[in-house]
DNA sequence: GATAAATTACTGACCGGTCAGTCATTAATT
DNA sequence: AATTAATGACTGACCGGTCAGTAATTTATC
């Protein structure tokens, strides 16, 4: 069962297998073999400058076969925030319901999986797809606001009340704390799948690594020499 | 020439001008009315999602007229960048060539020259387009990078050696602390002009007030006792 | 100062190419 | 044979760019 999240599963038995037998018929694996192929597509051109029957291709199917699965393509780019970023959410709000260390160890914790599991995957294009397309296609912003955005949001601010609480953080402003901790990992992924193709390189490590230490430092409540 | 006797001159909307004459010649006014409408679209649409008709319509103008003072749609974005931009940054190099004072002050007057004359005008929603865009249109991309970008990064670099030269700034990791300094600037413009349309709203101000306050108490040297 | 001729800013219909979405046909499977 | 997954030619709307034509303005002539 192939997922975009993995890049060890390549389609050599999705699209490959459909060029050697160009009409097989495959309703199961289809739905994920095109979400895949439009993620790739949509993450390099955009959104609306992907083509529908390029991703169709990609695929190894025809257009029309992508139509019999997906009713339109804002459909079929819901099916892909759907399936890549929603289950990888709802893992994050898994953890943080179970999570009994500290507060500052949550929040690590939490960016560190976004990093590994949305950032630093294919998925991490999807930020910026939003930023870039939202002013044209709102229902599509709608959706990822509702579907992602607020669910992302409160479990930040979830985690940063639990620190609050506990006497861990100071007490914090926590809205506009949660912009400045998303900011700059939003930043990242802007970056990465921008300028970053034309001459501005940027290291992600090390530039989380020294956002991370601001951030920390500056959200403490104590102030103690071992730091 | 322009005479007292023309009907437009005391007008100060141009299209609302052209509309009540339609065919009047104006051509020393037309590229300018052109990039202004232009700009306008560009940082509503997007470049490709912007047609020349409706830029053309806006400066109250046809299509045709626009392809007589700009060969492409491409050159017409390069003017509205050299006629917006590339000024304020020339007016930027100028003041820091004339600087005498600290180079935090310094530091602090260009961001927020950049910010009263770019960011927050019409203007600041080019950086967003560009980020956009650039996968789509790299010979824009190019051209931003070497008109702006290079330049702007080159004065950010020069002040903030300018500040280390002096031992008013700690030694720095120069290309990171650029980045580091910018990436929040440019994130409230790519903010503006994408999700705070549907919701996601974010007080500028008090955005910058934050990372100002951490960005200074940053970099300085060791104002007081260790560190 | 009036009129005609020349110039050129401006227009908008048109062309070629693109692409989301449709549907009659074809072929794999049961 | 019946069912249905898959195809790809087709449609209609859209848009960057073109160009033959139109009209505002200037220059030449009387």
């Amino acid at each position: 069962m192939p997922t975009f999240a993995d890049p060890a599963a390549p389609d050599t038995d999705d699209a490959a297998a459909s060029a050697r037998r160009p009409r097989a018929r495959r309703k199961e694996a289809r739905p994920s073999e095109l979400t895949a192929a439009a993620l790739d597509l949509f993450v390099e051109k955009g959104f609306a400058a992907t083509r529908l029957d390029d991703v169709a291709a990609r695929a190894g199917v025809s257009k029309g076969t992508l139509y019999l699965y997906f009713d339109s393509k804002e459909a079929l780019f819901k099916a892909v925030v759907e399936e890549g970023i929603v289950p990888a959410l709802a893992a994050a709000e898994q953890r943080f319901a179970e999570y009994e260390g500290s507060s500052a160890e949550l929040l690590r914790s939490l960016l560190l999986g976004w990093w590994q599991q949305i950032g630093n995957t294919r998925l991490g294009g999807v930020p910026k797809l939003i930023i870039s397309e939202s002013r044209n296609f709102p229902e599509i912003a709608q959706f990822y606001h509702d579907r992602v955005i607020s669910r992302g949001r409160s479990l930040l601010r979830a985690a940063l009340q639990r620190g609050v609480a506990a006497g861990e953080f100071r007490p914090l402003d926590i809205e506009s704390c949660i912009d400045v901790i998303i900011a700059p990992l939003l930043m990242l992924t802007v970056w990465r799948y921008s300028l970053c193709s034309c001459g501005n390189d940027i290291e992600p490590e090390r530039f989380l690594d020294t956002q991370f230490g601001i951030l920390i430092h500056g959200l403490l409540a104590a102030p103690e020499g071992a730091r």
